[in-house]
Parts: structure tokens; sequence; C-alpha cells
RNA sequence: GGCGGCAUAGCUCAGUUGGCUAGAGCAUACGGUUCAUACCCGUAGUGUCCCCGGUUCAAAUCCAGGUGCCGCUACCA
């Protein structure tokens, strides 16, 4: 039996997986599931890399340690994990860099390169900052200067291993010149022009200056560095050196590293040799693919242009979101994506053409035919062989497309012969046959041919929309032996009296404008979840007029501030209201604000308010604050405003 | 700065090794149809193929130069 052995990159969790990560994820998904669709054992890995400084850095401005930040994004709420089900990815196995078994097994690779002189330590050098105790390298300089302070650094070495990369130039080039191994083919000029000619640098794979990272077992001090322990996840998680698992001999090599192109350069060079310096064989393809672009642009956090996978799948369907991304966007190129793409590719494709076919096809079997078809046909060479002998090429057309990392060529082979099937029923006009009982044979062929069509059809749509597929696959009555990839090459499988099972629309049309105010209102409530910013909702309850106008707010100034003797939030306020008798105000805002940095200030009060007795102390008003929650804490700000207002002004 | 990539219809993109009157889908307009999810089928378009030279019988395609956008630039995950 062929096997198949494909993985994608492991993520990085400093943050929440994007539409990117979506992508790459469901492109390797699809290809497990075409393996398997054709009887292949397959192994498919993802998993998730959670070492290294970032990490350290965010989970301690979380007040966590580094596992326990990682653990919230790979196993939390919606996290990893959760996205990988709802987008219905069929890993086989997901590995964790800070698993047992794979720092096990990191620690003994290190030591093996160390120990066949391929990793020996040197000095790593860079600048300093000695305020700041940080190591820079000096691409990380700003203008020269310390990226946190901003001030001046100094020349520093750091001892650090390094591997011998240089050593392995030559074969790497021949590697990624002389075979198809680096896929697709414009990535090898650009490695090639890019790193190799101007010559391999050895490359440092440990460090100091951190510690969240596998330790260098013979050298206290030193965590291995990104390479060694990231790239090495691809024959860890098969057991090499360790006991956890025990198939590394029969899934080794790989068959396909499916990547992003921002790290074809460590596949393509560091991976290969590593795996050189240790004796074993190269995986066989490398495939760089292109980025999603929002608005011509690279997605970033920071720009606040990232689509999240979430809310696109809950809206549209995971299935639906599966198919636009390898449908409208060539493999190895970037694409631009953009909400109303998305619909518009899910209407057009999906919900009319597909869809439709089906739905119109079915209904038809059943209003002709009352669900089952006769046995008797009439084939007609003439108006069927051309529809006919696009479904029986399809199979192959659509597998060298699968075959050379092509998708979206394949879903567009599958489309035309959607389309040709469309037409065909307007050919055909099946509405006039069915009002001449002779011509009931003819009538029974022309249906039976359009389920064949969709057949084919769904049964090679599986890799991409296992749910709906399967369901359309049931509506037309396909049994068992009629859903196989054998199947798929042979045109007649269903039974001439196949009965329909008419069920539910596969894919609901969709209202743009609807769709796109329902996805910003979404985007806004992400937003407002992710900056964990919460305000109370406003009340329904009407106040008339004459109640509000009864409030009496003033501007007060503070003369004086003390916190109240033996309370932990209370503050003593005298203000000047404008009536030149003082008044005494006491409020809870002492966890906010300390007493003496609000004498002088101009705030404002509720002065009607009948008096109160606090701590034994009379509080003739209310200041008043602005109020929200941020990440789960209460916030207040007092409402300051322009000191040039005199005491006592009204507010209305 | 260096290296690499991209630039084709209003939009998203195809255009294999130079050989069409430069294509497809969407959007637009018009016509047809009524089985179906207001869907499907047909027709109609529109292009300085970024600019400027060159090679050639022939250039969107190859070469030189220029412009614009993007990526990488090695110890950044």
């Amino acid at each position: 039996m062929n096997k198949y052995y494909v993985t994608t990159p492991i993520y990085y969790p400093s943050d929440k997986l994007h539409i990117g990560h979506t992508y790459c994820t469901v492109a390797a998904d699809t290809l497990a599931r075409y393996h398997r669709l054709r009887g292949e054992e397959v192994m498919f890995l993802t998993g998730t890399d959670e070492h290294g400084q970032k990490i350290e850095d965010k989970a301690k401005e979380a007040g966590v340690t580094p596992k326990e930040f990682v653990d919230h994004i790979v196993e939390g709420p919606r996290g990893v994990l959760d996205l990988w089900k709802l987008m219905n990815v069929s890993n086989d196995r997901f590995i964790r860099t800070t698993d047992g078994y794979h720092v096990e097994s990191v620690q003994k690779i290190f030591k093996q390169m160390y120990e066949n002189g391929d990793i020996y330590k040197g000095t790593y050098k860079g600048k300093y900052c000695k305020p700041c105790e940080s190591f820079w390298t000096e691409s990380q300089l700003a203008d020269g200067k310390c990226p946190d302070c901003g001030r001046e650094v100094q020349d520093a070495e750091e001892e650090a291993y390094f591997f011998r990369l240089s050593k392995y130039a030559d074969r790497v080039r021949k590697l990624l010149e002389d075979t198809d191994f680096l896929q697709p083919r414009s990535r090898v000029n650009e490695m090639v022009k890019n790193f190799i000619e101007p010559g391999l640098e050895d490359l440092c794979v440990s460090r100091t200056s951190f510690s969240w990272g596998i330790p260098v077992d013979f050298d206290p001090g030193h965590v291995v560095y990104v390479w060694v322990d990231a790239l090495s996840n691809y024959i860890t998680a098969l057991g090499y050196l360790n006991n956890t698992y025990h198939d590394y001999d029969k899934w080794w090599p790989a068959d396909a590293h499916i990547v992003g192109k921002e790290i074809v350069r460590f596949h393509s060079i560091i991976w290969p040799a590593m795996l050189m310096s240790l004796n074993l064989p190269l995986p066989k393809h490398v495939f760089g693919h292109g980025w999603l672009l929002l608005d011509g642009g690279k997605m970033s956090k920071s720009k606040g242009n990232v689509a999240d996978p979430y809310i696109l799948a809950e809206q549209f369907g995971v299935d639906a979101l599966r198919f636009f991304l390898m449908r409208t966007f060539p493999f190895g190129s970037d694409g631009n994506f953009s909400n109303e793409l998305l619909i518009q590719t899910i209407n057009t494709d999906l919900a009319n053409d597909l869809g439709n076919l089906v739905s119109r096809t079915t209904a038809m079997v059943g209003k002709y035919f009352k669900d089952t078809l006769p046995e008797e046909h009439q084939y007609r060479a003439e108006m069927d062989d051309d529809l006919k002998t696009l479904v029986s090429e399809l199979r192959k057309q659509y597998e060298n497309a699968m075959d050379a990392f092509a998708p979206h060529t394949a879903l567009a082979e599958i489309f035309k012969v959607i389309q040709r099937a469309n037409k065909y029923i307007d050919e055909n006009a099946p509405w006039k046959l069915s009002k001449n009982p002779d011509d009931a044979p003819r009538l029974a062929c022309v249906l039976y041919n359009l389920l064949e069509t969709a057949r084919v059809c769904g049964i090679l749509l599986t890799p991409f929309m296992p749910e709906s597929m399967e369901k359309l696959l049931t509506q037309i009555g396909a049994g068992d032996g009629a859903r196989t990839w054998e199947s798929a090459a042979h045109w007649g499988e269903l039974p001439e009296n196949v009965t329909v099972q008419r069920g539910d629309i596969l894919f609901p049309r969709i209202d743009m404008d609807a769709a796109l105010q329902a996805l910003e209102d979404a985007k806004q409530a992400a937003l407002r979840e992710a900056s964990g910013i919460e305000v109370e909702p406003q009340l329904e309850e009407k106040v008339d007029f004459d109640t509000f106008c009864k409030s009496d707010f003033r501007v007060v100034k503070v003369k004086s501030c003390e916190a109240v003797k033996k309370s932990a939030k209370l503050l003593k306020f005298i203000l000047d209201d404008g009536t030149g008798v003082d008044r005494q105000i006491l409020s809870g805002i002492h966890a906010w604000y300390e007493p003496e940095d609000l004498i002088g200030k101009t705030l404002i009060a509720i002065v009607n308010l009948p008096p109160r007795k606090m701590m034994g102390l009379e509080s003739n008003g209310m200041l008043i604050s602005a109020i929200h929650t941020e990440k789960g804490e209460e916030a207040l700000h007092l409402l300051m405003v322009d000191d040039a207002i005199p005491a006592g002004a009204k507010l209305c």
C-alpha cells in the first residue's frame, strides 16, 4: 500500500492563529484527505513551536509561566486545537515542542551533531545594552541604539554553539538546483541567489540570553535555539530517538512539507543540512505556498487587518471557507483576500452552480419520477457524449493537478464540468420531456447523466469539503461503492433505478450586504474582546426629562484630599463648589488614585444627593467617574475638566 | 544598498518552450428559459498586455534600461 506523510509547519503560539495559518493547514489537510481517498495510508502531522524569547516575554507580560501561556493558546478556548477541530482538520498527530518526548529527542539530536563535529562552541558577536541587560543583534537595533530604551549599546560577545551549515552548502545547492525537492520552482532561484551564492555562514543554534527552551544537557545555561528544536519535530513526532512513537522507519522521509514562503529558507537549506549531518534521508518535497494578503499588504496584528477564521467559518460554514481558500488562490503565489471575494465565490460556485445543480436535478427526479428513476433509459450519443466524456476524463485531470500541488487547478477542472452540466440541462430541457409520457426513458437518461456528473464531482470534491460532499452523495443516492476513488473514473456506477434522497440545501446563497455587515459587527465585538475592554450595556428604561433635571451636577475644585484612615478604598475630598462653603465628599477610588495627585483638579460632582455617612464621616454628594472593565478588571477614571471652568458651574 | 518576485479588461487572475483577431470568472447590458437556492443558458462588449529601446518574419512572452508595488537580506518564530 502506498504511504503518504505530509506536514504543516509547527505554528508559533505567541498569538491566536489567523486565516493564513488556516490556509496552510487546510491545504495540507486537503492533500492528506486526497491521498486517503486514493486508498493510501496517510500520516498528517501538525503542531506548535512553543519555545523562544518572544513567548517568554509575552508570558511575563501576562503574569503567567511560559507553559501556562502556550497551554492557553494551544488548548484553551478558541485556541489552536479548537481551530483545527472547527476547520475539520484530520491530522493524525499533533506535536508540541514542549512535549517531553520531543525535548528528549532534541537533546539527543543536538548531542549527536555535537559529537560528530557539526556543532561546535564559538562566540556570537552582538551589541549589549547595560542598563537593560539585553543582548541585541545588529539588525535588532533601532538607529544603532537599544530598541528598548534607546541608549547606546556596546560590542559584546556571547558564548554559543554553531552548526556547520557552510559544510553542506554544495550538497544543498545540488539538491535545490538538480531535483524537484523545492517547489514551486521559482523559489529555487531565490534561495540560491540570496543565500547560497553569497556563501552560507554557520548557524547559531544555542542561546544563553533566555531560558525558555530545551536545555543543552551537557552545557547548563545554554538552550537549544529555534532551528534544531523546531525543524526536528518532523522526525521526533515519529519516534526518532524517543520511545513515545515507533514509526519513524515507516514514515520517514516525508512526502511533503507544506510551508509558507517566509520559511522556505529554513526548510530548503537548514533542514536538509541538518538531516545530512544526522545522515538521514531527505524529505521528498518542500512546497512553499504564497500568502493571503489583505488590502494588498501582509496581514499583521498591528495593522489590525487580520481575518479571523473563527468568525468566517461560523458565518459561512467550514466547508465553504475551506473551498474558498483552495479555489481562489493559486497555491504557489500570493492572493488578495477579501470578504467580498469570499462571499462571491461561495454564491457563484457553491450556491448557484454546484448546490443548485444538485437541487434542481434531485427535484426533477422527485417531481417526474417520485424520487426513483425507471430502469429504462434512452441514451442519445449526440446529446450526451460531450458531458459523459468530460466527466470520464475528469479524475485524470484532477489527479495531475493535485499531484502537482495545484489544488486550485483541480477545482477549476471540476467546475468546468459543473458548468457544462448546467448547460446540459438547458440543452435537453427536461421540463419539456416531462410533458410527453413517451419521452420518459429519455428523461430518465438525462437525469441519470446529471446524477452521475454530480457523483463524480462529489467524490473528487470530498477532500476539500468532506461534510458537504457526504451529504451530496447521500442526496443523489450514491451507495458506498459509488463513492470510491476507483468509481470516480467510471461512468455509470449509480444503479439505473437509483433513488434520490432530497435533503437540505447544501450551500445557501449569501446576502452580500447583510453578511458584510454581520462580519463588521463580529469584528468589532472580537476587537473589544481582544483588547479586553467591556462596557456596561446601556439602559433600556427611559428617564423623563424632569427627573433628569433634578440632578444637580456641578464643577468642583479639589482643595484638599486625603486617605480615610482604616479604609482601603476611601478618599476624603474637601471641595470648592462655588458656594463659599467647603463641601466634603467621600469617594471609594483609592485603588486608582493617590490623594496628593488630585489636589487642585477640576472635577464633576452631583451635589444634591442626601448626605450619607461612611466610616463615620459625612459625604455630601458623589464625584463622577467613567468606568469600564479591562481584561476582567474594573478600571476607573475621574472626570477631570478644564481648569478654566469656575467652581460651581452647573452642568446641563 | 544587495538579491528576488510581480505589473494583462472595472475587480480577481490565466496566458506552457516567442506563432491568433490577447483569454476566463465576477461585475455591467440585452435576450432566452422556468426544473432549481431570483437560479440556469446565450449574446455583447471594453485592453497603450506598466514605460522606453532592442533582437526577430513574428514579442504580453526573449534582452537592456526605467517606473511602481511586494518579499528576503542569515542568527528575526
